[in-house]
RNA sequence: GUGGGCGUAGCCGAGCGGUUUAAGGCGCCAGGUUGUGGCCCUGGAGAACGAGGGUUCGAAUCCCUCCGCUCACCCCA
């Protein structure tokens, strides 16, 4: 027997709603905030991802789903929106375009690592980039958009952490302060981060090994060597933050694991949650991106939110989400008249705007009934001989329980 | 890639060497008389117990291998 293959799953009917809910609270804030929908393909240039997120990265070096395709082109499935994003905006020449350039994205994100809760190899993201300006307000836009979709979801006791990692010109001082520091105490380090050491200083921060931890507490911190320019832009968006009433915290092991990001990088998890897959969503700024993708040096800001957490955090907290679809009309028929009839009729309310399904069997009375209860049907329609005699048709209210015969062009009227 | 847990009908789940030709619940189907659902009652269909091998007079129940699921680590959404 066939099965999804590890690490994806198929999205059933009883879990749409949730998909549907997060859908429509995502896009209805995009549109508030003046955000247009993009989609990019699927799969990309294998060496998009390569050069944006990152060589030594763990999603470059182990988790992307890469294969040659026919032609021997480098092919490999996203496993992150934003590169695409950034490569759609220098293909189609969007610094044309009014700045900053607001889009966002809703799709299925592929990473080959080992499933568990809250992670798989196929999973969807919503997301948001703003390309073309550096303005700290921007930030906070972004930000603002991020926590104001947890709270149009109905998710409560979530939490903000905030970094500035610099940019170009003060990071590779800051690496280099780093570097010596995590040197000085190689000893102590987790063989991992050992590893790490030479080729992704920064990434040794986040590291949750005991050992480590202790000693990533007391490194130095990104914040403390920004410049002047850096420094400027955080602090202004913490004020911009302050203004729009945004809790946060600053958190200087907060460092993201691609290699883009320059200067403001954020999460946002539930409070309170440990264990390491409890994000809901992250994003920062990337301001040298789309000039390494060819572009003109465009400075730029998203973020992200893996739904299948949205869906579980909706869960947790027992949100109630909108129902999808009712149905409002179930026809129960009797016999091969009534069938025809009945045929005529649901092809006519459908037309009219009414949800409605036919029953397919010959089955009893009772058993039509049944079917409709089942059916979620706000009405049932009942046509028999009767019926068909007298171009009526009983009508029954199934949470009533209470019905009427009504004239058959009638009826689109008596259910508005 | 590493480590732990698990694998019995569509779903949940009892059984843990011998009246098991495998409980029970949900769901599904049919009936409880004539054209009426949701509650109740009755009946029915549906699993050779993940796969393969072994131990035994006898295995869903013990052992091995594989596969799958799951949780955790690494890391991310």
């Amino acid at each position: 027997m066939y099965q999804a293959p590890r690490g994806t799953s198929d999205i059933l009917p009883p879990e749409q709603k949730y998909w549907s809910y997060i859908r429509h609270t995502a896009s209805s804030i995009c549109q508030l905030y003046g955000y247009q929908r993009i989609d990019t393909p699927t799969f990309e240039d294998a060496r998009l991802f390569v050069r944006s997120i990152g060589e030594s990265t763990d999603i470059v070096e182990k988790e992307m789903y890469s294969f040659e395709d026919k032609g021997g082109d480098p092919i490999t499935l996203r496993p992150e929106g934003t590169a695409p994003v950034c490569r759609a905006y220098v293909e189609h020449g969007m610094h044309n375009l009014p700045q900053p350039v607001r889009l966002y994205y809703m799709a299925s994100i592929f990473r080959y690592e080992r499933p568990q809760a809250g992670r798989y190899r196929e999973h969807h993201q919503f997301g948001v980039e703003a390309l073309g300006a550096a303005d700290p307000a921007l930030d906070a836009e972004v930000i603002d958009m991020a926590w104001q979709l947890y709270v149009n979801l109905g998710l409560k006791g979530i939490a903000l952490s905030l970094n500035s990692i610099g940019c170009s010109n003060c990071r590779p001082r800051y690496l280099e302060v780093l570097k010596s520091y995590y040197t000085q105490h190689k000893e102590s380090l987790c063989p991992d981060c050992k590893r790490r050491l030479g080729k992704n200083t920064l990434r040794l921060l986040d590291c949750k090994t005991p050992s480590c931890f202790a000693l990533n507490e007391q490194a130095p911190r990104s914040m403390d060597y920004l410049c002047q320019e850096c420094a400027d832009h955080f602090n202004q968006l913490r004020n911009y933050l302050n203004l729009l009433n945004l809790p946060f915290s600053l958190s200087h092991r907060l460092v993201r694991g691609l290699d883009y990001y320059t200067r403001t990088v954020f999460e946002i998890a539930p409070e309170g949650e440990t264990g390491a897959q409890v994000a809901i969503g992250g994003g920062g700024r990337y301001d040298d991106l789309i000039e390494q993708l060819g572009g003109k040096p465009t400075p730029a800001v998203g973020f992200a939110t893996g739904i299948e957490r949205l869906v579980l955090n909706l869960k947790k907290q027992d949100v109630v989400v909108p129902a999808l679809f009712p149905l409002t009309v179930f026809i129960a028929h009797l016999g091969q008249e009534a069938r025809d009839e009945a045929m005529k009729l649901t092809s006519h309310l459908r037309k009219s705007g009414i949800s409605t399904i036919a029953s397919l069997s010959d089955k009893s009375l009772k058993a039509q009934l049944k079917q409709a209860n089942v059916s979620g049907a706000r009405y049932s329609i009942i046509i028999g001989e009767d019926e068909v005699k007298s171009r009526t048709v009983t009508l029954r209210n199934m949470a009533k329980g209470e019905q009427q015969t009504v004239p058959i062009d009638k009826l689109a009227e008596a259910l508005r």
